[in-house]
DNA sequence: TTTATAGGAATGAATATTCATTCCGTTTTT
DNA sequence: AAAAACGGAATGAATATTCATTCCTATAAA
């Protein structure tokens, strides 16, 4: 067991980068080891192989997620506030863990992900879809089904960010506020 | 040249396939192959590298999808309709060319793509960016940057299409306007 | 009409390259 | 001094690419 924790997370840091940025499959593990500033042959003293690496970076980020989103969680409130808590979530962790959202969603329907992740991934989802069937019942929330209500909340949202992470766009409190409103307009009911 | 144009159609039908599949690092050459019913080598007489392979593929369908989106718009009607008209763009271009759209999406900002497909896709906003600066000069269009309201569009149409494909969603009629509704209300400026 | 021949197209085994993983000598910690 | 952690060269498997050979098809000679 190593002495400190440091290589360990320097390992998984530049991981995340590479797998946001070129995928998982076009990362190297020498690449990783020359970003983290190791050995290629200590990354296997921590993780038995690339895709435990993977899985393991996977699950710690959708459980960090889970946390942020239910975090003081409004119970008793409104609708739109507990949109704006979930969504505030999102941008937060977002801001906290600069690829970690990107990470995940173009790793979520990836062939090498494990049961595990699988099922992480799955609580993630039902966080959202409860909040979302919950709003149909109350009228609130547009009739359609809560898969695709989240699809176009996270789709655009992510999509967005990946201009924000490309320096196309600036994350200004303006912009964001703008985007939280679309994405409401988008999925609340309209009379 | 080939007598026929069948087998390079064959080889890109596959690719196409393939690559919105598993992704351009994790699709192999024999793997087109064999998916195309031709050799490993056959590939070669029709493409010089796999680089290339992606990069033709991608420019044919950006292409494409430019005319689907270009042809028959109505110039002269109300924004609304010509948001119509775009969005149906879309949805009709998805169920000619099954993968495409994913495969463009999930390709756009990768490493591989040489500048020739970068300016192709760069034509391909630009439409969208004309329609979204009308629209907000009209006062009809919410005040947002264009490639922001783009990315909510896109990214949320695409993530719901990842759904339909893999089955957890079904493609009517009622699912695709109840969409239409809401990325309409996404973008529109409201009272 | 049949047979020969040329030349492009196709093939897939062989080669070159890349990459995950292992191994072992060196360095650091205890 | 012993044990643990490290680094990075070495290994072997997987993959892109090449190339010598075979297969077609079309034209021409018989």
């Amino acid at each position: 067991m190593p002495t400190s924790t440091t290589k360990r997370d320097d390992i998984l840091d530049s991981a995340l980068t590479l797998f946001a940025e070129r995928g998982f499959d076009a990362t190297t593990i020498p690449m990783i080891a020359n970003d983290a500033k190791v050995g290629a042959g200590t990354i296997y003293r921590y993780f038995a192989n690339k895709e435990v690496l993977v899985n393991t970076l996977f699950q710690h980020y959708v459980t960090l997620f889970k946390e942020a989103l239910e975090k003081d969680y409004p119970e008793g409130t409104g609708i739109r506030e507990q949109f704006h808590h979930l969504f505030q979530g999102m941008i937060r962790f977002t801001n906290e863990h600069d690829h970690a959202l990107y990470f995940i969603k173009t790793h979520t329907s990836a062939y090498f992900l494990d049961a595990e992740s699988r099922e992480q991934f799955g609580h993630l989802l039902m966080i959202l879809e409860n909040f979302f069937e919950a709003g149909k019942q109350q009228g609130q929330i547009r009739e359609l089904p809560s898969k695709a209500l989240i699809a176009i909340i996270f789709g655009g949202f992510l999509q967005l960010y990946q201009l924000i992470r490309v320096g196309e766009l600036e994350a200004s409190a303006e912009l964001l506020a703008g985007v939280e409103e679309s994405c409401w307009d988008a999925v609340r009911h309209h009379a």
